[in-house]
RNA sequence: GCCCUCGUAGCUCAGUGGACAGAGCGGGCGCCUUCUAAGCGCCGAGGCGCAGGUUCGAGUCCUGCCGAGGGCGCCA
């Protein structure tokens, strides 16, 4: 499919300008419209000012001669403007046509730019026998909220949870299992509210203590180390019953987190263990990879470390193993040449930036990244709390993510229950939890990706301002209007002259696509965030200006299109998000 | 030492090289016989860390400096 299957008006001022250009400047023909949204008009067209010099034209002679070559076509009305801007007004015929297209289309007349493009999303990525932490809260958001924009967006987005579930500490662990078998952490022999991931961590600290104080545990830790990496049945046995019933924890978490991630995008270190030989050894073949103080590595053509060397991948270490540069190399390998990949994307905290950076420059070096393929590491900030330190407990831990979401829900429930006093009990759980969750999710994503973002229960459930709660709040008042009408199936009159608010609603509606491309190309759901923001305060101005349901047809029908259009671009831009809009809170 | 990111209103944050830099919170005033007041309007508040430069035009691009955070061999 195109980049658009209803192409908005600013594309279709833009080729007319862009046709204008060629007529007016022969010379010219191809250049940038720089058309944009205008304070002043509809639109407004710039190429007169970025154009002037090499057309050697005074900006505004130039503008003239763009305006009197702009007759007819998508347009209405041109006029010069200031040193040299065209404002630009389209019909308002066009206006509702714009309005009733998307309507008709099941995708509110979005095209499929990323048709067909493989794309690999990395994200989330949590511990085997750890507890989810507030660490796992970006990346899982982020991640699954940009799966959702790209699969959108026309792309074969496979998500990839690269869990941590191979490593030494799992010797340990098993070890420790193994001699105490009355120890309790499968789900069905804790009480509820503790999931095995919390008891496992537990009994990890517990088994690292006496790996610290027992020499001799030590020793048989090391030996199951290497039992398990020899597949030894019973070690083995015991290492995937300990990733299952950890799977199953982090099954809740995202499940009420509401993410896409499924059991089969589980594809964790220790899938890539068995490919980590052959991957070093087409790296040494390659002549990339050369021995260093015992160990294997590649060094960086383009960063130095601290002593001014260049600083070293680590492919093999000292000791014949393997760590994550090696793990991330063969990702790389894996979802290039099997999973057939035209676009990798890592979605990771910025500290791995210098990492990536290494990595994908020894996969180009080793020809596994070609120029079509496109790897990306998406980086973002630390959660930090009020006091801007990292988010920690008081105690100074890491906040379980559970943990985080109750806090969420329960300030959400409290605001709803305080605003809304006779929703039942039932209800009142429910949009507390519908709530709460978009609220974390939301800000978490409503701030540009890269800096960091103070995580504060009590602003991100506020219902004013752009939270996720005033959206959700503003799609049900929507909601309401239409079910009030009866749902009506959309009638639009394209004679009838809009009000401004309604002008201004239809045209910031004309540009949803726009915006989702933008968020697709620069992997910022922020974009998308404002974006929403901006028009549920676009209906909010429109509501008030404008009655709907007491409204005479055909503005009746008119507005009723409006309201439709806009709960079905702000309940799917929710759900790109990952949020859900509820029909009545 | 080198590299990366960030620095916009009292606070939290937006801001494709274009017309007077915008929101929310907090403060002040006002608006519910009308589709959800979980809302809306008005008032006050910054000239975008600092200094140069490129440009017809810079919060946005470039250079330097200051400040904060992060990274730089066997943890991911």
């Amino acid at each position: 499919m195109s980049n658009h299957e209803v192409l908005p008006l600013l594309g279709q001022v833009a080729e007319a300008v862009s046709g204008a250009i060629g007529w007016a400047r022969p010379a010219l023909v191809g250049a940038d419209p720089v058309v944009r949204r205008s304070e002043h008009a509809d639109f407004q067209a710039n190429a007169a000012l970025a154009l002037a010099r090499r057309a050697r034209a005074r900006p505004a002679d130039l503008a003239a001669d763009l305006a009197a070559a702009l007759d007819g076509g998508p347009i209405e009305a041109v006029e010069v403007s200031g040193p040299g801007f065209l404002n630009i007004r389209v019909p308002d015929a066009s206006i509702w046509g714009q309005v009733a297209a998307r309507l008709r289309s099941t995708r509110l007349g979005v095209g499929s730019p990323d048709d067909g493009r493989r794309t690999v999303v990395d994200y989330s990525a949590p511990n085997i026998a750890k507890e989810m932490h507030v660490g796992h809260l970006r990346t899982t958001i982020i991640g699954d909220s940009l799966a959702r924009v790209l699969g959108f967006l026309g792309a074969d987005v496979i998500r990839q949870n690269h869990l941590g579930d191979w490593g030494t500490q799992f010797g340990m662990l098993i070890q420790y299992l193994d001699e105490h078998p009355a120890a309790a952490w499968h789900s069905d022999e804790l009480s509820a509210g503790i999931s095995a991931v919390s008891a496992l961590d537990e009994l990890y600290k517990t088994a690292r203590a006496e790996f610290d104080a027992d020499p001799a545990f030590a020793d048989r830790s090391r030996r199951r180390v290497v039992d398990l990496q020899s597949g030894d049945p019973a070690t083995l046995a015991m290492w995937k019953e300990i990733v299952a019933e950890s799977e199953k924890a982090f099954r809740v978490i995202y499940d009420r987190l509401g993410v896409l991630l499924r059991p089969e995008d589980s594809v964790g270190e220790s899938f890539y263990n068995p490919l980590l030989a052959d991957t070093v050894d087409e790296l040494v073949r390659a002549g990339l990879a050369a021995g260093s103080e015992g160990a294997l590595v590649i060094f960086s053509e383009e960063v130095a470390g601290p002593d001014g060397k260049p600083v070293p991948l680590m492919v093999r270490k000292r000791d014949g193993g393997y760590g994550y540069d090696t793990t991330d190399l063969a990702t790389i390998r894996y979802r290039v040449h099997d999973l057939k990949a035209a676009r990798l994307l890592y979605v990771t905290d910025s500290r791995q930036a210098l990492h990536f950076r290494m990595v994908f420059a020894a996969a180009r070096r080793m020809g596994w990244l070609t120029d079509g393929l496109e790897a990306e590491h998406v980086p973002f900030g630390t959660v930090l709390g009020k006091d801007g330190r990292p988010f920690r407990t008081r105690a100074g831990g890491t906040v379980r993510l559970m943990d985080l979401l109750d806090e969420a829900v329960a300030r959400a429930r409290a605001v709803v229950a305080e605003k809304n006093p006779e929703l039942p009990a039932a209800d009142l759980d429910q949009i507390a939890e519908l709530a709460g969750i978009g609220a974390v999710k939301y800000a978490d994503l409503a701030t540009s990706r890269l800096k960091d973002y103070v995580f504060d229960p009590d602003r991100m459930v506020s219902l004013n301002g752009n939270t996720g709660v005033y959206l959700q709040y503003a799609h049900a008042r929507i909601r309401s209007i239409l079910r009030k009408a009866g749902d009506p199936e959309a009638a639009v009159d394209p004679g009838v002259a809009p009000e401004p608010a309604e002008r201004a609603l239809a045209l910031e509606l004309d540009g949803y696509g726009a915006t989702l491309a933008e968020v697709g190309a620069t992997l910022e759901p922020h974009r998308l965030c404002g974006y929403l923001y901006e028009l549920a305060r676009d209906f909010t101005a429109f509501y008030e200006s404008c009655r709907v349901l007491d409204a005479a047809e055909p503005v009746r029908g008119n507005r009723l299109a409006l309201c439709q259009l806009t709960a079905r671009t702000l309940g799917h831009g929710l759900s790109l998000l990952g949020i859900t809009a509820p029909e009545r809170m």
